[in-house]
DNA sequence: TTGCGGTAGCGAAGCCTTTCGCTATACTCG
DNA sequence: CGAGTATAGCGAAAGGCTTCGCTACCGCAA
């Protein structure tokens, strides 16, 4: 098993994360039944990928007790951060908040969460 | 030759659009130099990654008067928007707010550009 | 116990990305 | 021109991700 988060989540392996953030601990079963509704693949797929996932440490699962439970082995907290960083190293050159700008500036945001931001801005300020 | 934005630009795929967004109009030699720096990989191998790219639909070049100057397809703007909808989509499940939260949280901001957040919470504030 | 439906696992095939060896073309300088 | 160097291109190999067929296991009912 090779160590956790030295790559990336791919694709699928991504889809099969949320699901663990929703349900876990979830048996094969459960995570298939909503993997195939949205891609329709095979249940030995599903059980593939779980192993696969399993040997690079993204999913993990009492061997003694419940090995037919899984669950993610990061947070979805985790992840996000790692995937955002990624993004902001990747595509906006280290800068957050050229990252921040666009994101703001293409979606739609309600009042209140325009209000949530500026508390977490006033917040920021006071700790600088 | 495939529609342009069909697929998702991979990893090596993305490091030559950066080279490319940075120094384009760029003959293979150049963009090489640069790959070549950070990867070590063969000549060979960068010719063939713009070959596969110029099929999908990532970059372009003048055919007729300079096949060898090769430019990005889309821009860094472009690409950083479709990058973004996909991160927030896949990781955030689709809450603009939850992404700009986290970003904003776990990254090093100054107070300029603090201030030039609330300028566009503003600005966002008086259309609606 | 035996047969059966539901569950898990393995190995191999298929596909896509990335790499490079070999070939072809263009360019320069004696 | 002609040799040698720089540049471009192609096809095939290598490697990783995703898919599935086939096998193995488990628990329950006849």
């Amino acid at each position: 098993m090779r160590e956790l988060g030295s790559t990336q989540p791919t694709a699928v392996e991504l889809e099969i994360l949320r699901i663990l953030w929703e349900m876990e601990p979830c048996p094969v079963r459960d995570i298939h039944a909503r993997l195939s509704e949205a891609k329709g693949t095979n249940y030995s797929t599903t059980v593939k990928m779980l192993s696969v996932m399993l040997n690079k440490g993204l999913v993990t699962r009492n061997e003694k007790a419940t090995p037919h439970l899984y669950r993610a082995a990061i947070t979805r907290h985790k992840a996000a951060k790692k995937f955002l960083g990624e993004l902001v190293e990747k595509v906006y050159d280290g800068s957050v908040m050229s990252l921040v700008l666009q994101a703001l500036s293409s979606g739609k945001v309600s009042k209140d969460e325009i209000d949530e931001v500026r508390k977490l801005l006033d917040e920021m300020e006071g700790k600088q």
